[in-house]
DNA sequence: CGTGTTATTGACCAACATCAAACTTAGTGG
DNA sequence: CCACTAAGTTTGATGTTGGTCAATAACACG
């Protein structure tokens, strides 16, 4: 099975949780999708945008942003592969942020008609969605904590363990590391810290020998170290005991 | 009608984005609901807790939160008269942060099995709860931004532009002031500020003449200068044309 | 009144931003 | 295969926003 069609990837993503019945998968294989190819840092949507479609990322990682006064930009979320960034859209007319490829991205798009009509048909989907944009919204009040109340040096440390924990329960991530394709300046877009202070605190993350990183694959060398820095406690992304993938 | 009754109060709200059918009252008013009340700074539910109801504000004003390490706190929302704070436990099952009261609560708890037959027999209220939860998520991200990427100055403009707005829309504020049962401190836990800081801006925003304060009732002196010193744009609250309560 | 909480003020300090330059890396075309 | 370029990383010097500490003033409530 193949799982760069999008209609298995859905499917892939949506059993993390716990088995799909047969039906169900039957049913998302019957889902109309748009497959469309992104650039490195292109949109895939964008703020003011009144999508007709909810998107989904079938390969690559991206990241949610919103840009503030003086051109300043937050990112608010990293998206991997599987995941529904807009899934939103299904109820709110416009978008009041934009999600930019952070690799060369292929998604799938998914027109909203045939979304609430999975919905209705197969409420038990309904509810996987649902929680899909529920364990979003709690990543992203850890993020308003993260930002609002953490030193530049947890900040990065915690994001690193939620990117670590997130891609490994995926399946993305090797055992001790993990590829983040992202510039210290999208990092500090991430943080909210400039990009000379994401080098420095990264570098004195690897002088604690917390991480070692080549390029942008990170190692974990010492990952009760690394959470203890970034005071991660990993219940907020709401995974049971880690993912089943596979 | 009492609008001081828990039913009619989550009737109310549901029916703020368009009319609701007699149906569907009659559905919430079959709800079963536990009524409570809560002291001033009261917890309604806690981190780490596993929810079995939902809860529903029915009177008063409450916030959620998280602490961090070094008992640091960050407001993550503030929740008005009428909001389902925790609909997410629905879903996910053990709280990843906290509900406090921000003056005497009256809330009422609806179990989850109630909520989930309700979400199951009329798949249009499943969708307006859907919508509430989605609209939070919005906000979120927008304390993402506000707290990660704004000034003092900006991040405090903009809280009250939010709070103002959102009690308008729900009936809960004059044409041109609004009751924010805030201390100081409280406001720095929002938005990621000391007390002294936000004394500070607090004294700015009322010399350029933007505010004006009594106690915890904040009077909007200039409108458009608040908006543009707190760079908001309201679009991030998806209230279509502002609310028809009433 | 007295007591506790909140608001305000001033002096000082630290974390992080900004600026500017050098260095590294990866990709490109001759 | 090497020069050339553009993007990203690293470094140092300096600046600023907002934090911390500590004291005083204003309120609110019993």
């Amino acid at each position: 099975m193949n799982l760069d069609t999008p209609h298995e990837r859905l499917i892939q993503r949506l059993g993390a949780h716990g088995k799909l019945e047969d039906e169900h998968k039957a049913a998302v294989r019957a889902l109309p999708m748009r497959v469309r190819d992104f650039a490195d840092d292109a949109d895939l949507v964008r703020q003011g945008d009144r999508p007709k479609e909810c998107c989904l990322i079938v390969r690559g990682m991206a990241c949610r942003y919103k840009l503030v006064s003086g051109g300043k930009r937050q990112i608010l979320s990293i998206c991997f592969t599987g995941d529904l960034p807009d899934l939103q859209s299904l109820q709110l007319e416009v978008m009041d942020h934009s999600i930019s490829a952070l690799t060369v991205v292929r998604a799938a798009f998914i027109p909203h008609e045939a979304m609430k009509a999975l919905w209705a048909e197969h409420p038990a989907l309904g509810q996987l969605f649902l929680k899909h944009a529920l364990i979003d919204a709690a990543i992203f009040r850890d993020w308003v904590a993260n930002v609002g109340r953490r030193s530049a040096y947890e900040r990065i440390a915690h994001l690193f363990c939620e990117v670590f924990i997130r891609m490994q329960s995926l399946g993305l991530a090797a055992t001790d590391s993990f590829r983040l394709p992202m510039t210290q300046s999208e990092l500090g877009d991430a943080t909210a810290l400039s990009t000379v202070h994401v080098n420095r605190v990264l570098q004195q993350l690897r002088r604690e020998n917390l991480i070692a990183s080549q390029g942008d694959v990170h190692e974990i060398v010492d990952w009760e170290g690394l959470k203890q820095a970034g005071d991660f406690d990993e219940s907020y992304l709401h995974q049971g005991r880690g993912g089943d993938v596979n």
